[in-house]
DNA sequence: TTGAAAGCGCTACCAC
DNA sequence: GTGGTAGCGCTTTCAA
């Protein structure tokens, strides 16, 4: 036994080499018989995996993408810093479902997270550079969505959520009906025979804002109320509360508020519990998601369920069917749904 | 001009080849001025850039990874489920660490959340496969970490936390004081006069389950107080209520508690509140952690801080260091400190 | 069913 | 300071 190079280096992995040398076969074969290819013999496919087995051999990545080109990777891009995506249940159910719709595929999934609100564009290089097969895109504000810029992602990409601002040829999205959902709002707020009513809308710069928002003033007119009572959250509970007391101050009479998250929901409970006003009693709430904090809250949120990890799967098959060469519905709507409990 | 290809197929992108052409100069001196190496007149690299820009090109990562050996990214791996891991400020907070700490070094950080708990071992796998240069394991339960799987990993790796249960050699680990947190916690209850105390634990597979409790047992002991007290939670905040309930139940001279995280905490509070019990008049109540609950919880959390930023800042530089070829420390303990606010 | 050989795009060594 | 050339590990024609 030779023993050059005394120092402990760490050995060279096993190639494909090794392993066809090991198995009595050529590169050619071997490759075949690890891609599980249809035309090879069963006793070699049999004497390969054994080489493999024993070397420990796994394929080299890099090699494989360079002549396939494909990575086997996508990525999701969230262009919001950790903070915000790591309190809000959405992007946990949001994510658990893309797991899910993309687990048949074997694709690994690649976060992109924001470090700075509105590097949106400088992860869209990462996109550009060859790293990944396709993308998701969530949780977009307009800021994030340069057209001319995403027209240059040489790969696949979905949104989650209605893009804004730019008009986007081939890049479907998924959303929820959130007009619908603002409708409905506005629909049972007035239904409970309260006329004096207002809406806590999350940001202005994204579809969720802009589209639960008009879809309640669509409500609120069906009935022949006013629509003026509004004040503006972030979706985080801190500006639920922030808004509530503005809300309250603006107009003391309110009657019923409509908040277009159950996350900002939560604040407001906690500033209209703060004041010593009772929910449902002296004013009504409905919320927006029906995640975790609904039912949990006190009292249990009336809200508009969006199916949100629904919603993620489909994000996720829809970049699959893409990768497949198929042509995709350019936009799916998901309905939402009322869902009574106490506060509303 | 030539108009072969009538079909609109996606050009190919263009290579080292087409930049050093349009420059007029050699795909290795292309290259050169590309990685800013020192020896490339100023003109030369002038008229690459300029190709580079008017071309679009962005190099091909596999086929650079192929030939340096290196991914130029590193994982994060996270063996729990998306909704652990997104309902915890812990792992915002120490992600945003580990940015920061990465930053520097240009590497892609690479997330790997578990898909169904314990699945660790799979994600080893992808460890050895070549897709990066190293991990980072946090969060990780006793179950998680297979001594032999982990150590055919053939990239460094900094654990985030003291591995539990198994001696990993050349695998370093931060990890804050944990036990000096419990007992921190003990002497400053058992400081107020209080002797009637308890303790909801987090995980016991986990080294700051594990730890914490150590160290509230050692200082009930320094001050002569019994230690049987004691409910075990899971971190998360509906656990903290359940065993706050029955910590209750068990000892109903309770005096004092010492949640093993602010999350946990906030859920005990809400339990103690629901049964009328006034904190700290009735009970006391100590958390660990010092991250956003803590002081806006009702009343505000005094809580053992620990400096968690910090650590994700240093695991992320001992991994840098570590692919530099450095050896670190095999452990690096950060400080906990008692912080005075309204609960206790 | 198998093997030989070309080549994916890039870096790095060597000469000049 | 620059260019030629070999080769990273793999898949994929093309022949046999």
């Amino acid at each position: 036994m030779d023993d050059v190079g005394v120092e402990s280096t760490r050995p060279d992995p096993p190639t494909l080499q090794t392993v066809a040398a090991a198995a009595g076969v050529s590169r050619s074969t071997a490759s075949r018989a690890i891609n599980g290819e249809p035309r090879v013999s069963p006793e070699t496919v049999e004497a390969v995996q054994r080489a493999v087995r024993e070397l420990g051999y796994s394929p080299n990545p890099a090699a494989r993408t360079l002549v396939t080109r494909r990575t086997g990777s996508v990525a999701l891009v969230v262009p919001e810093t950790g903070d915000v995506l790591f309190s809000d249940p959405y992007f946990a159910t949001v994510l658990s479902g893309i797991t899910a719709g993309l687990a048949p595929s074997g694709n690994q999934l690649i976060l992109l997270i924001g470090q700075h609100p509105g590097d949106g564009n400088q992860m869209i290089s990462y996109l550009r550079g060859g790293h990944v097969d396709g993308a998701m895109i969530i949780s977009h504000h307009r800021a994030d969505l340069d057209a001319d810029a995403l027209g240059k992602i040489p790969v696949p990409v979905v949104l989650g959520g209605r893009p804004v601002g730019a008009t986007l040829p081939g890049m479907p999205y998924v959303d929820a009906d959130n007009a619908g959902g603002g409708r409905l709002a506005a629909h049972h707020l007035a239904g409970t025979g309260r006329t004096r009513l207002g809406t806590i809308t999350g940001p202005l710069d994204m579809p969720a804002g802009i589209d639960r928002l008009d879809g309640w003033r669509a409500g609120m007119r069906e009935h022949n109320l006013a629509d003026d009572a509004t004040a503006g959250g972030d979706f985080t509970a801190a500006s639920g509360a922030t808004a509530m007391a503005r809300l309250l101050d603006e107009h003391p009479d309110l009657q019923g508020v409509f908040v277009a998250s159950d996350l900002m929901a939560t604040g407001a409970l906690q500033e209209l519990s703060g004041r010593g006003i009772r929910v449902p009693d002296d004013i009504a709430v409905v919320g927006f998601d029906d995640l975790m904090f609904a039912s949990t809250a006190t009292p249990p949120l009336t809200t508009i369920r969006q199916p949100t990890r629904e919603a993620g799967r489909l994000i996720a098959e829809t970049l699959l069917a893409m990768l497949d060469g198929r042509t995709p519905e350019p936009a799916q709507i998901l309905p939402t749904e009322l869902v009574r409990r106490a506060s509303a």
